[in-house]
DNA sequence: GGTTGAATGGCCA
DNA sequence: TGGCCATTCAACC
């Protein structure tokens, strides 16, 4: 399935198949890196790695995914790993927007918003 | 049940 | 080439 098209950048493969991936995921719901991961047949650090130089910052959903524990992660190239950080606030609003309703403390709070069903052809 | 340690795969400089 | 990670899983207390 190839839909979707990023747009013009120098990356990887591994960072092209992740972005697409993530492209693939319909507002409101959610991923995690072991997902993105799995369907990759990868480890979920090289995802976090591709998605930690992610040139598309709005344009690749990196907001919607999130760790397997259901916390919400870092966004922006910014890791918090204390729910204080400004980043995990926009982020929070971000999704928020979307309709995935995340705790205060930065934590998914519907699970049913997860997302696994990806398609790589 | 909660916490710590170690393993893994790929990206950047 | 080496070092660094936006994680995950398993084992132990």
């Amino acid at each position: 399935m190839q839909a979707k098209t990023l747009p013009a950048g120098n990356v990887t493969a591994f960072q092209t198949r992740v972005y697409t991936l993530l492209l693939q995921i319909p507002e409101g719901k959610v991923s995690t890196y072991a997902a993105l991961a799995k369907a990759l047949q990868s480890s979920p650090r090289a995802v976090g790695g591709a998605l930690r130089n992610n040139p598309f910052a709005p344009e690749v959903p990196c907001h919607r995914v999130l760790a397997s524990t259901g916390f919400i992660g870092g966004f922006k190239g910014d890791w918090e790993k204390v729910p204080s950080g400004q980043n995990q606030t926009s982020k929070r609003e971000l999704l928020a927007a979307e309709g995935v309703q995340l705790d205060e403390n930065g934590y998914l709070v519907d699970k049913s918003c997860w997302w696994d069903n990806f398609d790589i052809s």
